[in-house]
DNA sequence: CCCCCCCC
């Protein structure tokens, strides 16, 4: 079956990039004359040295731990508190350099890097001197954001985190006449009016006056291409550090997101038509929607740090266990237990099921949890320990049991 | 201009 063909080819990716990550699908390898440049990079920083891979190593484990701990009540907030966190503070300042070492070690797939990125850019906020670096090689970099070349986008990335994270933008191109390569970029109009090529809006600011925008963000839902008259349609939520919005295509439109687009990955968006949503429509955490339009600049957007957490209206898991079969639920916990991925048929002997079945923990209790056939694919093939976010997973009750199902109108993401 | 989807 197609389905199970598909599995097939996704964890195969998997291993080959070495990586355990949903989002490692976006990922290619830095050619040699990025790590060039990075060796110039960090060299060149001079107050903070750079860690040796052992060093790295040992780091690893330790960041990941405190993380772990984190879950609390207060969700809802937590993806943007998140930068303003002790945990985050205590150690950023121990690993600065890491956005670029980290970057380095993208080669060495033994290297687990996954607990960085989450915090790389919290990093930035705080290092005016790599920041300035940084800025030196952006504007000529941003013109090749299409170019499968993870320095560049890593570069770009670090440059408008500030822009999301400081609400005066202005200061992040001061440094901008160190490039020659930006010279004719250096009239006075452009240096106090930030060209709008060189800066990402913050997803949570756009509204239905927005017109010249662009975005960067995580596609962490994608629906089915419905059909409706002799129509078609084609939604999905876009997420950044500061929020999500949704976005809808139709027809001619939702071929190109069709093509395109698939869950987890990163993509920058240039354009369209936002309208406030139908509420029937909307999602808890945005008001707005972009109608793709023909005028609508969509291109692959590939960081392997940046990766901005869902929101979710989480509910503790004892709260969770007597509601009743079919609701949806937001929740989060640690996995405890993989049962690995379980293949099956269906009543009807054509229809080839597979499913990832797994338990979960939180302060409060402990839930089994499915995912569905095609979303296996968005399951790490490690998972143990790793602390999963899941909005709207569907309480089912099987023979007295109850568990969590996760299927296609299922958002889920690996935290950890 | 658009929303339902169950499966062991």
């Amino acid at each position: 079956m197609p389905r199970a063909k598909k599995t097939i080819k996704t964890n195969q990716r998997r291993k080959k990039s070495g990586r355990n990550q949903p989002s490692s699908q976006s990922i290619t390898v830095t050619p040699d004359s990025d790590l060039l440049f990075l060796t110039c990079l960090v060299s060149n920083i001079r107050h903070t040295r750079q860690r040796t891979k052992a060093e790295r190593r040992r780091q690893s484990p330790d960041t990941r731990h405190q993380k772990n701990h984190v879950p609390t009540n207060n969700d809802h907030a937590r993806s943007t508190e998140q930068r303003k966190s002790p945990e985050v503070e205590h150690f950023s300042s121990t690993i600065t350099i890491s956005s670029q070492s980290s970057q380095s070690s993208l080669s060495h797939p033994e290297l687990d890097q996954s607990a960085f990125h989450s915090n790389l850019h919290n990093e930035v906020d705080r290092n005016k001197s790599s920041h300035s670096l940084i800025n030196q090689r952006t504007s000529h970099e941003i013109s090749n954001i299409t170019r499968p070349n993870l320095t560049t986008n890593e570069t770009i990335h670090n440059q408008q985190q500030n822009i999301e994270s400081n609400s005066p933008a202005i200061d992040t191109f001061t440094n901008v006449n160190d490039d020659p390569s930006a010279s004719n970029r250096q009239t006075s109009i452009t240096t106090y009016f930030a060209p709008i090529d060189e800066q990402f809006q913050r997803i949570v600011d756009l509204n239905e006056h927005s017109t010249n925008f662009r975005i960067r963000s995580k596609i962490i839902y994608l629906s089915n291409v419905r059909h409706f008259g002799s129509n078609k349609v084609i939604d999905g939520i876009l997420s950044d550090a500061s929020g999500e919005i949704k976005f809808v295509a139709f027809n001619d439109q939702g071929e190109r997101v069709t093509t395109s687009f698939k869950v987890n990955e990163n993509i920058t968006l240039e354009n369209g038509e936002i309208a406030i949503a139908n509420p029937r429509y909307r999602t808890p955490f945005s008001r707005f929607e972009i109608r793709i339009c023909p005028s609508t600049v969509i291109r692959i957007y590939q960081s392997n740090s940046f990766n901005p957490l869902i929101q979710i209206n989480r509910k503790p898991l004892h709260e969770v266990l007597p509601m009743s079969h079919g609701a949806l639920v937001d929740v989060e916990g640690t996995v405890i237990l993989d049962r690995g991925l379980i293949s099956s048929t269906g009543h009807d002997a054509t229809n080839h099921i597979i499913r990832r079945t797994f338990k979960i923990t939180d302060d409060t209790s402990t839930i089994n949890v499915t995912a569905w056939n095609e979303k296996t694919d968005e399951i790490p093939e490690n998972i143990m320990n790793k602390t999963i976010r899941i909005r709207n997973g569907k309480i089912n009750y099987y023979n007295d049991y109850v568990s969590i199902n996760a299927s296609s109108q299922t958002i889920i993401q690996f935290i950890d």
